[in-house]
DNA sequence: GATGAAAGTTAACAGCGCAAACATACCGGG
DNA sequence: CCCGGTATGTTTGCGCTGTTAACTTTCATC
């Protein structure tokens, strides 16, 4: 698979498998193209990862923790513009947030599904790249793994106060 | 100043400035350390931003929008590592939380400050790279907001419910 | 006017994505 | 058995990139 330091290079890929530089070319169009089934993928991985985590704070440290454990591979998955709508990538984010937005419907039953899903979401894939960038300190993952469930709970949980200034 | 497709280079910086290829390495070390003060400057650009917003979800809006309106400089502020702490770009970011704690002091004063500045930061820069990346239509600036708006209201009232299940 | 730093120059290198033309292996139908 | 097509790989070459090295120019200061 994809180790963390390694230059990603249609060369380097093509090297590493032992063949001609530009042999890729053989299977995908362009490097988009590599990039689009190797993020395909990932979404499956970080998809069964997330089918394996219990709860939903549970969800948001098992999507910050794929996100630390393979940080090119989420790199490609999020980090690069695909406009295009039809592109695997953007087809398999949204079923992610199809996913996020079942566990969120049973948790808070009485909550815009929807648009907490989309939050939900924003909020973990932020704390990803934040730490991913090194905004975070991403040293220790129990640390982050901490720092993601004290959020979860820090936003969920200020609502039950009355704010001090309107919104 | 930075402009939206262009391809950013140090060539191609080096000729729209009117000047060889070469040159900048005159003034900075390599391509990181040009990056790192655009960066900065970018930095400084979303700190005056922030502060022109008045209240919680308008700072959201605001960080949100200036992202899109200026995706070639924020991806360079955030979407590369910068393991380093000393970075400027780290120290800025770390700034940026600072303000976003005072503001979120004033405004939920019972709740844990940091804790929630770092969930709501995570969670507008969740959104802004969600739209710059094409995973959320980044379309009508207008929706946007509301989208943004609509997260941050989701989010903090879901917390007045009680979960269904055990988190 | 000599000196030295600051700034810019050209030439060159390795690596990159990518295109074109060419080679090889395999596999089913005559 | 041969023929032809498809899949896969090759070499070569183009223009781009970041970066280094060596050389030149500009200009303030002693």
């Amino acid at each position: 698979m994809l180790e963390a330091g390694e230059p990603f290079s249609l060369r380097a890929v093509a090297k590493r498998a032992g063949v001609s530089a530009t042999a890729p070319y053989r299977h995908y169009a362009d490097k988009d193209a590599l990039e689009s089934a190797l993020a395909t993928e990932g979404f499956r991985d970080l998809g069964e990862r997330l089918a394996g985590a219990g709860g939903l704070a549970e969800l948001g440290v098992a999507y910050v923790a794929f996100a630390l454990e393979r940080p090119a591979l989420f790199q490609l998955m999020f980090g690069n513009p695909c406009d295009d709508a039809d592109d695997p990538r953007v087809r398999a984010a949204t079923e992610i947030r199809r996913f996020v937005k079942r566990v969120i419907a049973t948790t808070y039953p009485e909550a815009d599904a929807a648009a907490l899903a989309t939050a939900g979401w924003a909020l973990v894939h932020g704390l990803a790249f934040l730490h991913l960038d090194g905004k975070l300190p991403a040293g220790d993952p129990a640390e982050v793994a901490d720092r993601v469930r004290t959020s979860m709970a820090a936003i969920l949980t200020a609502g039950r106060e009355s704010p001090a200034g309107g919104g």
